[in-house]
DNA sequence: CAAACAGTTGAACAACCATTCAACTATTGT
DNA sequence: ACAATAGTTGAATGGTTGTTCAACTGTTTG
């Protein structure tokens, strides 16, 4: 046998379960905020960022700067510090020939040491 | 002109930031460190799995259920589930042939709030 | 002004990843 | 025992995304 999906592959036919869904659906977020809550996450999940954001944690520094202590080109740091800086999590000042990053502000330091915590159980 | 790049496209010459870095780079964590942070955070950067944990959040759902509510198959759903049990952010039951999930532990909800503070400006 | 360096950017490429599809296991009910 | 449903899983696929490459802007210095 082993025919297509019968029916429909979605959900389930136990109407005890029904209520349940109900009373779920009624707290679930918009999918706006959904969107918003991944993307915002999806920017920490890679350790590229990662690194940027503690290079730059304690003290400002330049671009050249960060791509020397992780050991990348310039432009593989820049591209990053672009979608860092497009949601807030970087700010930039231009000094001669330089531009020296940091921290947006305190929010961010909080939710890694969130999720520092939990890694360290 | 505009030959390859000449030199390195690594660091800088400016001497003046050395001391940066190595201050920087007193403070950096541990490569491996840098890796779990990223992996831990990109579990939450899909919207599917956001979705997920906020269905499970007030009570356990069991998968036909969750896949009702999301508009998913079971299968999408179920793929999802496996990546989120790996990581420790989800706890299972089985009764009879349905499976109910929850969250892990109150950690997870921690996380995603400091996210809604900090999309929610 | 011209050379050199800091930084940015768009296109191309490669690697990764979420969903689909099909098949499978396990449990319940007839 | 058989049919039906809940759930899982491996392979294939299509979309996303990080890095490289090459060219560009802007600033400083000789």
């Amino acid at each position: 046998m082993k025919e297509a999906t019968k029916r429909e592959d979605l959900g389930c036919e136990c109407e005890e379960h029904e209520a349940a869904v109900a009373a779920a659906r009624a707290f679930m977020p918009s999918e706006e905020t959904l969107y918003d809550l991944a993307d915002f996450f999806k920017i920490f999940g890679d350790s590229t960022r990662m690194s940027i954001l503690f290079a730059i944690d304690k003290a400002p520094m330049c671009v050249c700067g960060i791509a020397e202590l992780l050991g990348m080109t310039k432009s593989a740091v820049s591209h990053q510090l672009k979608i860092l800086r497009h949601n807030s999590l970087v700010t930039y000042k231009k000094v001669g020939k330089n531009v020296f990053y940091s921290l947006a502000d305190d929010h961010v330091r909080d939710i890694i040491e969130k999720a520092l915590d939990h890694i360290n159980e």
